[in-house]
DNA sequence: AATGAATGAGTTTTCATTCAT
DNA sequence: CATGAATGAAAACTCATTCAT
């Protein structure tokens, strides 16, 4: 999809309809537009695809899929793994590991998935910021920010996924975590990718630099998305802390 | 604007711009639906205001103006009123407070002040989500959320702000610390905003609960607003405590 | 419909839909060939009329009115009021006429009530064409021509017709005798109108000389719908006679 | 034209256009439709057709061919045959049959030949829907309807139906009686077989019950093409015996 | 003989906006 | 204040046709 070579009419279409998507929203942007940027025809545009909403559906399921591709990697390299290893339990009400090495192997995990899912999120801004906009209407996308922030993807029709998630209920995560989990962890990633350019151009951050020091930030709240009680606890005491200073 | 008695011609518009907006986004939204929605004519609308574009300015001014009020007040009746009184110094390079009641004081000014944002963001929550879908296309709305955000207000024309907004930059805070900022306290104050009824839906909490929820949440990160350094630092050690348990 | 004055533009518009709709079939007819006949924009068609479709319907469903308030009329005038008068009864298996003159009466006031048929179907020849053109596709409303060529209206809606319609049923006209009143009753009347101006111009017969010569032709038919099977039997007679000749 | 077997493509998209155009008339058929009914791509049905409207063309050929065939067949067969038999003269004024018998023989004749022409005309039935259609419009096939309904075939091109069809003038048929043959003999039959399905849907007739119906209903009408003065006279006695019943 | 890709020139329809009253 | 009627400009979409292979 990033491709500039003599690519095929048809990446060219969804090429121009994600930069002009994410520029001018969907209904800001004109057929005649995407046509233009692509360099093709009106009418091809309607050859290769069913109407404007259909680049859209087109693009969406785009990410959707990888992202639910994604995430099934996950799983499967890390907690499917430790748990033949024997280093990870599913318990009814947590995650259980059977030594301090687990843990930290875990995280190590955790971070580098998170990592790979910012890079991911970054390369697909454009498309995300798509999603992100289709979201805030009440479009028949309305729903699906939602799965894909859960980094659950399509979870209906994926049984492993469904498996997992189910897991995720069992994790003990009270519906108060998830509240902080999601606008606290979930929305601050999605932002980041998706105000990216924006915010570069205002602060004069270079690539790496703004990486890093949203890589950073991040460790604050790390900890959360395995043991998130631990994080509350701890940040009471923190308080304290604080306020005894 | 939420009165739903015998109002009149012009505000009805603006509500019915309001909810249609929020729903469809702007672009999204005819002026017909406007005038359906409002129970006038189409010609009337353009009695009251000069084009569809100008009804999307009087809402984002008037975000804007509500805004800026409110922070002012803020910064009155904390930093001003505190440094008048000799308890808080602003350095070259930080906020320095008098003594432990001093900062007691002003983090309870600053979570009460926070609250208030939060009411002030979820009454005028629709009006924030047609923001951030302005925000999100280059429209010429487009910077108004990061100042929005920054609770700069409409910095430009506001000299008082200009001078305050100055102090913020002297703040001593890092542009790896605006990073965190950004990032993790006003994205997920933001979201929690314009993702409020959408998040419900789906997970059943009452108005109080998820409210409280969310301020729970957020009382993790909110030492971090006066002095996000400690926050990095103590972080370090909840790892640390973390893998050592 | 027939004025020429200066009428209202939605008239214009239904008026020259007719003329372009009969000239040229429905799908054959561009809306902006019925904007340049009605001397309108295309614009004001939509503001009138929800889509092309939307002006075939009109003209359909304003046929199939005159059609069934003529028709009423007539069942009213003639039928309803010779039962009241004792002169005429619907009997399981036929029309009983009380004497001679009473049938001289009915067959008089079916003659009548031809020509008025015809003038009408002449009248509107130009909608009955687009009507008969649309029955031949198989659009929705290709069952409407046959309920008109009936003159029964549209019997769903009318109770009643549909009184009379059952009665018709009792008329112990068997199923033989319909296809005979149809196609040779029914079709030629209607194609008469149809095909009038061709015709003519094909003829070089006046509006006169045409109207007669096809009144004169009927006659030969006409006993028949009332009493087709004695045409029938008379006719057996008429080859006999003709062979013997 | 009907076989279903592993026809030709150039056979297929004939059948296909044949189906479409008597469904949903020539303009509201796409040649898009055309290719997938016939299971060909479109390019192919460009290969074998100039145009959309060289597919009508042959189409309109087709049957006008066979239809003047099938005419110059009876004529020969009877008319010529007849003449030479020396039982039948064409005068100035009218066919004069050198007896009863050379009477009854032609009538058989003509009956036979009407059947015929029915069962022909039931056969292209979609056809001649299709013809009907465009006859209804200004096209150019707008006159062809007429020629066939005078079952003149292609008069232009054939000398030989040129001579019979200035026979036929000679006919002494006076205009008011061409009146009743066009509208009373030639519009029913056509109309039968245009109408056919339809009529069969809505009567629930048999093939062979519907056929056998407008046989018997033709017959009333029948000398009428031989003689119809004396049609039009026998009719005004049936008028009075009805009326002295 | 066959086709996937491509298109010019239209088609229907929409929509923000204006205007006479 | 209020509105029914009207519209220019442009939007989405269509379609018969062509062309390179």
């Amino acid at each position: 999809m990033l491709k500039t070579e003599q690519q095929q009419a048809r990446e060219r279409i969804l090429d121009a309809s994600v930069q002009l998507f994410s520029q001018k929203g969907y209904d800001g942007t004109r057929v005649s537009e995407i046509a233009e940027a692509a360099n093709v025809t009106k009418a091809l545009i309607y050859y290769y695809f069913k109407s404007k909403e259909d680049i859209l559906d087109h693009l969406v399921r785009f990410l959707l899929d990888n992202a639910t591709a994604m995430t099934m990697d996950f799983i499967h390299t890390n907690i499917v793994q430790m748990i033949k290893d024997g280093r990870l339990d599913i318990l009814p009400d947590r995650l259980h590991f059977n030594d301090n090495a687990a843990i930290r192997c875990f995280l190590e995990n955790v971070q580098v998935y998170f990592e790979k899912v910012l890079d991911y999120l970054l390369q697909y801004r454009h498309i995300l910021r798509i999603f992100m906009l289709e979201s805030l209407k009440d479009s028949k996308h309305n729903t699906k920010l939602f799965r894909l922030m859960d980094f659950f993807g399509d979870s209906e029709k994926n049984l492993l996924l469904k498996t997992i998630s189910a897991a995720d209920q069992d994790f003990n995560y009270t519906p108060e975590l998830l509240v902080f989990k999601f606008f606290y962890a979930i929305c601050p990633i999605v932002s980041f990718a998706v105000y990216y350019d924006d915010y570069q151009k205002m602060s004069n951050f270079s690539d790496d630099q703004l990486r890093t020091a949203f890589l950073q930030s991040s460790r604050i709240i790390f900890g959360s998305l395995v043991s998130g009680q631990d994080i509350l606890l701890k940040n009471n005491q923190l308080e304290k802390d604080l306020s005894h200073r």
